[in-house]
DNA sequence: GTAATAAAAGACAAAAAGGTCTTTTATTAT
DNA sequence: ATAATAAAAGACCTTTTTGTCTTTTATTAC
């Protein structure tokens, strides 16, 4: 479903929004230590998001990535379209060329009804409630 | 969710069910066309879901690929797993080496309603039910 | 204004996935 | 037996994805 960048990126924003604040912004190093993912690698992938306004950096001591208020109401649902394009949610799961409702693969319908699932995960909260969910649940990133 | 290489080689099984038989063999060359798959690549899909027993085939003139009466009977899952490993319906879908029921990642719940749906489809009909389905209600391979 | 810090940028490298082409082997029809 | 056929096997090649390392640029604390 997600490539592997997408998946650091979601789990990166959303360590950023547990650990993080516009006061305390967070190295490369401690995400990725964290996180357990490629250093240099993540670094991309938050520099791609940054220039996407969907988090925040400022260079030099005591800077870091953060999310600012903006960044908290966006979706996760646009990281994963900033990385792995817009297409993933609606690309047949048989890679056909065209299919759809009316010219439906005999997956389409299930399918369907599974990305609909996981788009309510990623679109349906900001990735502050999202935060919150994971911090009160004690979910995993 | 699923590599090229196993739309591929699922889009080619039914291709096997709905147009071949024991009598009636295909040649690659006739299923690479038809669904516009390169066919060399397939071949090699072909040649290994032939050793996996997953599909018949035979050599020479006349010969061909099809499916036995064994291979009409397995469903949908062997040949997903059987390409892409049989990890691909219960890796985390954002990629922590541990997440479970009982140590979820946020998608996890959503992403586990969903792929039962999808295990339903490739699991819940053999191959020749499938085929049956596809037919009758007109779907696209 | 200088040194230290941390992101931005860019050049490479490695691995995996996807794809092509050629040779070999088995089968069958004649 | 032989020629023709089609899968099996294997050697490559290309592209994409993933990952590493180095240099540059901006910021801040002193």
């Amino acid at each position: 479903m997600f490539s592997k960048s997408c998946k650091y990126a979601m789990r990166a924003v959303l360590y950023l929004a547990l650990n993080g604040n516009e006061e305390k912004k967070l190295g490369v190093k401690e995400i990725a230590d964290e996180l357990n993912v490629p250093k240099h690698f993540l670094a991309k992938l938050l520099q791609q998001l940054s220039k996407n306004q969907l988090i925040s950096s400022t260079k030099g001591p005591s800077g870091g990535f953060y999310l600012n208020d903006q960044n908290k109401e966006t979706s996760l649902r646009k990281v994963v379209e900033t990385i792995d394009g817009p297409e993933v949610f609606n690309t047949c799961i048989l890679g056909l060329p065209v299919c759809s409702s009316e010219n439906p693969c005999p997956l389409h319908f299930k399918a369907l009804e599974y990305r609909e699932g996981l788009l309510e995960v990623v679109e349906g909260k900001k990735i502050e409630e999202l935060a919150r969910r994971i911090k009160d649940e004690n979910l995993t990133i």
